[in-house]
Formats: structure tokens, sequence, C-alpha cells
DNA sequence: TTTCTTGCAAAGAGTTTGCATTCCA
DNA sequence: TGGAATGCAAACTCTTTGCAAGAAA
């Protein structure tokens, strides 16, 4: 598992018949680059930032396919649009402040009792990836 | 506050200054006799049985009206398109599956401790309001 | 050279908005 | 009657898709 996530993206790609493109390579450093979770657009527009003529979906199908070799996560945060971060990167979740709109970032720790309560009570095997937890930070809870 | 849920649409309007209109009766009505969490989407076809001529921009204008009365709730269950129920129901939530797509509601009971636990931890108040919880259910998990 | 990828433009889905008309109070 | 609410159409945001041209391997 870790060996497969130091394969280089060239690697990767080889592997399952696809080809290594400026655009993959741009739009996986955006990513691997932020450090918080970006929107397609933001993505499109650090992308931008270095080679100018990438288009919007090109993002979108580059997207697509780092999540399908499992070297990018998407998330809902709510709000109606997705974001991504390097798949890498240890699972977390996120308090997301619904007055200042601040998102802190938590460890999975907190969840294992509910996991254990859900599968228990419910047979649920709920899988707690980049999980939006929406309520009032400390700063706005005055 | 139980009082507030039992006063009639026409009076929580009257009451703020707002007309009470067929659409704005039938609107409510559809949420209400849904017996599950439905899209705006939703909300206009059921209207449209009702009242043909409703169009879809005013049950969008309704549900922002209805939310701000505080007679509807709103949720995010993913996939980009936000859900309405009755805001009288209790506070519950989902378990969703992402094989079968099965949502299934269960209370709110199971937070308290994650809730205590953000509290403590990071100061942050979360609002477990019909939070969706993403994973396999029973059946799926064969 | 082959066929995978891209850029472009157009089409989607879901939602919002401007404006003239309608109609509630 | 007067102003709020509606219907309609158009615009807007985010995302997807068809297709011809371009570029990895």
């Amino acid at each position: 598992m870790t060996t497969k996530r130091q394969r280089s993206l060239s690697q990767v790609l080889h592997d399952r018949g696809y080809r290594l493109t400026p655009q993959r390579m741009i739009v996986l450093e955006a990513i691997e680059a932020a450090d918080h979770h970006i929107s397609a657009e933001e993505v499109h527009s650090k992308a931008h930032a270095k080679y100018p003529y990438i288009n919007i979906s090109t993002v979108y199908r580059t997207l697509d396919l780092l999540k399908e070799l499992g070297l990018v996560a998407e998330t809902d945060l709510g709000g109606g649009r997705l974001v991504y971060h390097p798949a890498g990167k240890s699972h977390h979740h996120h308090l997301v402040c619904r007055k200042c709109g601040k998102v802190e970032d938590i460890d999975e720790t907190v969840f294992e009792r509910l996991c254990q309560d859900l599968k228990e009570k419910y047979g649920f095997n709920a899988v707690f990836e980049h999980m939006a937890i929406f309520g009032t930070c400390r700063a706005c809870s005055g």
C-alpha cells in the first residue's frame, strides 16, 4: 500500500494502459500542492497558472481518472460542489463552521464508538472517510 | 415551540407580512405528505399534479420561504441536490448505502457521545440535524 | 502509426433572476 | 388599489459529452 502510493504517476498510468500527459501531471501536482481540499475549478485555476492551455473539461476528466487510479480522493463538503485532495493522506474529517465557513480537520478516532454503535444497532458499515460535520466553531460560539 | 408548529401556514405567513397563495399551500402539503425527503423537483412534480400551472421557480422561491419560516428543513444528502422535509419532525439521521442507495433513518441518540467529544476536544458545537452517513447497509454487506 | 487525449463548443442538470402580469389583502 | 407573488424565459453554475485535431508511445 505504501509502495503503491510511492509509485510515480507515470508508472501507475502506464500499468493501466493510460498515457502520461502534461495535463495529468499538472492536475495531480495542483492537488498535492494545495494545503486544503480544492474544488475542480480551483484545480483548474492552479493548473492554468502553470499551463495556460489546459481546459476545464480536461480537469474534470483527469479528476475522474485520478480517482479511479486511487491517487486522489473526492469529498462532498456540502454546498453542491465536490472537493479533492491527495488520497495518500490519512483519513480525516472536517468541522465546517456554518457562521464563518472555517473548515477544521480532525482525526478519525472520534468516530470509533459511533462506528461500533451503527454496526451493532443497524448492521450498517459506516465509512467515515472525509466526513463533514456542520456546526459552530469555538470562535463563532463566542 | 409546539405552539409555533401548530399554527397554520396562513397565520405564520400573515404574521410575517407574507400572503397566502395556493402555490404555497400546495408546496407545503407536498412536503408534509411525502414519507421521505424529497428534492425540489419532486416537490414540483407532486405540486404539479394538484395544480398544473405551478412553476419550478415558484417552488424554489417557496422552499426558501418555508425554510425561513421554519416550516421546512433542508438537508444535503450528497449527490449535489438538496432535499426537504417538514421541520416539525424530530431530528434524525440517514444511513445512506453506497451500493444500493437505500436510505435508512436513525434517531439522534447515537450522536450524543460524539457531540460531547467534539465539544470537549475542539470547542466545536456540532449540529447533527439530518446528518448523512455513507457506507454499506446490512443487506449489501452480504 | 495507432489510438489515447485534448480542446472546443455545445448540452446537460439544478438553481436563480429580471420583468411584466396576476392576484391577494 | 397597491404591492407582493407568480409564470415565463433567460441566465447562471457546475459538470458532462461529441467530435475533430493533436500528441504520447
